[in-house]
DNA sequence: CCTGCTAGTTCATTCAATGAACCAACCCGG
DNA sequence: CCGGGTTGGTTCATTGAATGAACTAGCAGG
């Protein structure tokens, strides 16, 4: 499977089952283009210059998942567009907080980059983790990680599961890894 | 090409370009086990459950970009241990965001998600993009694209990316395509 | 009736992911 | 100094997805 959509290891984490939705070669870009205002078929074909089947499979299963929405805008002749549900539009956080990353750290220089402004007042976007409650971004060195309940089937056995489930943790400190029950490094 | 990490046709983009560093299959999960503290090849393993040649390849990779750092922790015997870079824990925002829309948007019941909380106040992230000016959150129907510089090289010519570049335009607005110059739709 | 456009499907080929096996360096215990 | 265990890989046959080209179908307009 190549950037298959699958990763059934990893059921614990909200992050692995975004990438079974979105995380597939392609479909990050769809959702970009629809950001961008593509809605049409033929418009997606010619800007991604991606196999057709490989379109129709994405924008299927995007819609399937609620991501976007398919309806006709025309009836004769028939015409559909595809464009973003309310659970699509929620998605810009992610392409902003990647265009942002790449744009500090990944710049090419001799290409031209589309940028983006906040519109009312032309500066460039950032974007972040956020706290609601100290209405501040937050690093991930001040993050918690929270294992999942207990429930009543069978968790994950490897070494590494079973230290993230020991918890209380913050991101980024070393996890320490015990195989088989005896302190290890 | 399977999740293959070259988008050639989409160099006008951060965030295609951002897909090329880390939009292979793994690499994000990849990347959030080195949140979550994960640092030897073998841990890698067992957590992810990935091929060890996939494994070697994409950790090699994020070494190339500078996202990783692959460094000796031991000298006898020989232990390698691979660490986030600047570059690598800027990354964070993108997977805080990626969590926290399908917390919202996919949870899937009965699964023993773990679960990120800002530490001091046990507040549950969220993520966004952010005006650094109006120090707010930006939603995508706010925000200019702003088309890249003009180059010498020739730029895309199918229709999408030329009506990009006649902006300004804002997210989320129908793109008006006109296919070979005379209105459509 | 003919042409063109949109929105696909089908299919042979290529290339990456998978998974199992193998390998090498090193430590430790006997 | 021999054998077993751990770490950190490499190699390779097999599978399955992406690719790209060809083909199809519905419909409008002339």
């Amino acid at each position: 499977m190549a950037l298959g959509k699958d990763y059934e290891s990893q059921r614990d984490c909200t992050m692995a089952r975004g990438l079974e939705l979105v995380g597939e070669r392609w479909t990050m870009l769809i959702l970009r283009d629809c950001f961008y205002g593509v809605r049409r078929y033929s418009d997606f074909f010619v800007h991604l210059g991606l196999p057709r089947a490989v379109l129709s499979e994405r924008l299927a299963n995007l819609c399937e998942q609620g991501v976007l929405e398919k309806r006709r805008y025309q009836d004769a002749p028939p015409r559909e567009e595809y464009v973003l549900t309310e659970m699509g539009e929620a998605f810009w956080p992610v392409l902003a907080a990647l265009g942002a990353w790449t744009t500090k750290f990944a710049w090419e220089p001799g290409r031209r980059y589309r940028t983006f402004l906040h519109d009312p007042c032309e500066t460039r976007l950032v974007a972040y983790a956020h706290c609601p409650s100290c209405d501040r971004a937050v690093p991930a060195a001040e993050v918690r990680i929270v294992p999942g309940p207990d429930l009543p089937d069978q968790p994950a056995t490897d070494p590494v599961s079973v230290a993230l489930r020991r918890g209380p943790k913050r991101l980024l400190e070393p996890l320490i890894v015990t195989p088989g029950g005896s302190g290890a490094r």
